[in-house]
DNA sequence: GTGGTCTAGACCACT
DNA sequence: GTGGTCTAGACCACC
């Protein structure tokens, strides 16, 4: 994976650990790499999985048990949860950046139907 | 305006000021501001004024007769300029992150309809 | 029993065990079960079991004969001072705190009575 | 201040400044130390100090303005959440505590007068 | 000067 | 082996 040098590393991993996830590539309840594992997967500090982990968990995506490892949680809930967060804030952004600068509904659906070929 | 102090204000002025051009709320040839008027009316500090107008002229928006103050081109291709500029980045985010969460052409399409509603 | 994993398992253990040992849920002098089927029991690591055990044998609380298991102290004293070190703990704990956060004791009473209820 | 090294020094300054803050003794909307300051007068890491303004931004106690500092929320209504979280904490690990031993209301609250003195 | 991020590496407790 | 915490120190963007 290469890295975006201009959003925090921590950031793009979460965010494809949470794709990985609604894909179902990791299911849920599933154990999650160790954080050194994790590090040497995506070459980066452990430090900085270890911070991921964190995230993750305060997000109540994963949860951890000491000494165990870190686990996806079990709630499918969360899976709808996540889906809906990532492409909500995708939405939203989309849409109200163009309603700023002029553009009504119509005029961005034909642009986005053109931009999809 | 508020800011989210999550990302730099400068580039949340930036989109202010070239949002206002597009939309003819400030014409083109007008005189900006000078960047203590700037800094007064964003309450922002006059450093990042200077950081703003300073990157809008890099981007050939605006230039400077000195002594006189900055303007805004006159420059009409511009417009249109700006104007995919801020779309262009719109689009290829949304397009990019519906993809990357597993959304076909289709499903965006419809959805996107809905939430115009 | 559930386990809070932010606090040690052991820990969890050892004071469930205590408590139990207090309300007479488990005799004096009675047999506690082999580490292997503690182990069974709370779902948890045979490590873990001996090392619940040695803390209890550390403190008193209960002894090992070899080749016949782990048992709990025959001396009644203990379960007086098991009490008081578990009603100590929480009592210190408790108006220390309350008297760090502004408390006086007529207000720490009066609330107390009132989660009473 | 003194850290009891049994606990996160982290958790403890975060404790400890939301105490100064329900006491007044920083106000609301006022400046916090920046990490470095924070860092020389805890005698901790700057990396400590930071992941603590983290955490109390996301508890929505502090808010950070960037290149300018970190400042208290000016959220009355957060005082009072803070105080009601801290003291809630305290009284139910007291009252679970002491009914866990077996000790009932009226018992409690004598012993707890006795202490008091 | 201010916070944000990252690396490096250490130590510890828990399982 | 696993996560949790901390120190040390670096670099960067922002104001």
């Amino acid at each position: 994976m290469e890295f975006d040098h201009k959003v925090p590393i921590y950031i793009q991993v979460i965010r494809d650990i949470k794709i990985a996830i609604i894909k179902g590539q990791i299911g849920l309840g599933e154990k999650l790499p160790s954080g050194r594992d994790l590090a040497l997967q995506y070459k980066i500090n452990p430090n900085t999985s270890s911070r991921i982990y964190k995230e993750l968990e305060q997000e109540g995506i994963s949860f951890t048990k000491r000494g165990l490892g870190t686990f996806v949680t079990e709630d499918q809930q969360k899976l709808i949860e996540i889906r809906e967060e990532l492409s909500e804030g995708l939405f939203d952004n989309f849409i109200f950046g163009m309603k700023e600068i002029g553009y009504q509904k119509d005029e961005v659906i034909e642009m986005l139907n053109k931009k999809y070929k």
